[in-house]
DNA sequence: AAGTGGTCTAGACCACTAC
DNA sequence: TAGTGGTCTAGACCACTTA
């Protein structure tokens, strides 16, 4: 190993032997850079890397300091269903089952920051892997990001199209664990009751939000992150 | 916007409006720090932004491509537990329920790239938050990691000393929702059955595997995610 | 063999913020 | 107000990989 990250791995040893303890302040970049023999940049890139990885926080005339608590990030890489699904070998379908204009609920509008009673387009759709129910996605999409005309979500998913055409800016992802409710059961093929992995997602574009998705997962299914 | 950041912004509109289409090359730095008029290594330090969000590909040689499938990415803080409790202003306690030697099962042994069989501590823990059961924690822990003597895990949860003593490199986590198992169901205090969220996760240390966790949430638990 | 991205340097300016 | 990190520049060398 060499160059930034050399000194990127040596930072971090200093900080687990608590040469560096947590919540401590180390040097600056000007001084580590003559210890270690190399220009500024090269330190900033280490310290760079290691503030993105939480490791160390940095503030400007306040110097770095030691992340109280040493966070462990993982990553997760949001796949578009049908890709998800062919990358697993198997063959990929999906049923538009609902699509209709309908006021969205208050927990929906409320996560978006849209107004009471909204009136959003809602659809359904049934993805299939291999020809077996695989995830239920129940999507409240703010029509105001659509063109004219619509484009046809029976045809192309709407995961898919919005991937493509709609600029997402920002979002936040959640993982429960539920209990299948009467309709998933149906849909998905499964008897009520049975431990679903439910993904619920938000996501704002860059003026405006754009949709709230919650995708009920067949049982079995694993989200796996490295990291 | 300036500097950097601006150049990524302008990268980026041009691959979400097809300008550059997916799979299609980019110019290269040189080009395009002639273009916006700034030095190379701005580009360079936009175009690695992009590559880390996993909008662009990069390839010596070859050059930058536009990512085929628009990939988004997650961040996932994997909270040390005790932390996690109090965050939600919650008191926190442990119970240490089993702790003993034992050959671990195949596919623990398996994940860590251990001998088939290979003698493991294996650790229970409870984990409570204001005094109800949060998270039951399952570990097979490899005893070439821990120093002599040995930390007293009924006093500090391994959780948390793994995380301050242990240098982890590598590992992965995976989410999943499955039925409470009778065991589970007792500790926990639910009915058998119950729709639990369940993470596993496997970690490297430098030289050796370390360990590999499996903890199962108490219902109505929420894993969230930024992006 | 040649062109690409990855990295490093030495120097500079600036915004921010703790003091 | 002074010191810190964030950023930019112009130039350079190198490893890699594809043609």
């Amino acid at each position: 190993m060499q160059g930034w990250e050399a000194i990127r791995a040596e930072v971090l040893r200093r900080i687990r032997a608590r040469e560096w303890p947590p919540g401590g302040l180390i040097p600056g970049e000007e001084a580590l850079s003559e210890e270690f023999g190399v220009a500024r940049a090269t330190v900033n890139r280490a310290l760079t890397a290691l503030a993105e990885a939480g490791v160390i926080e940095r503030k400007k005339r306040a110097g770095t300091r030691v992340a109280e608590l040493p966070v462990r990030r993982a990553r997760l890489d949001i796949p578009v269903i049908r890709l998800d699904v062919l990358a697993r070998g198997l063959a990929y379908r999906f049923d538009l089952l609902a699509d209709r204009m309908a006021p969205a609920p208050v927990p929906v509008t409320a996560r978006l920051g849209l107004p009471e009673g909204a009136p959003m387009r809602y659809l359904e759709t049934l993805h299939l892997a291999g020809g077996r129910p695989y995830v239920l996605e129940s999507r409240w999409l703010n029509p105001a990001v659509l063109p004219e005309p619509a484009p046809d979500f029976a045809r192309e998913s709407v995961n898919e199209w919005l991937v493509m055409h709609v600029s997402l800016v920002s979002g936040d992802i959640a993982f429960t664990a539920e209990p299948a409710s009467a309709r998933e059961a149906e849909v998905l093929g499964v008897a009520p009751g049975t431990a679903l992995l439910v993904a619920e997602r938000t996501t704002q574009g860059t003026d405006a939000p754009v949709t709230f998705v919650r995708l009920a997962h067949a049982p079995g299914h694993r989200v796996q992150m490295a990291f």
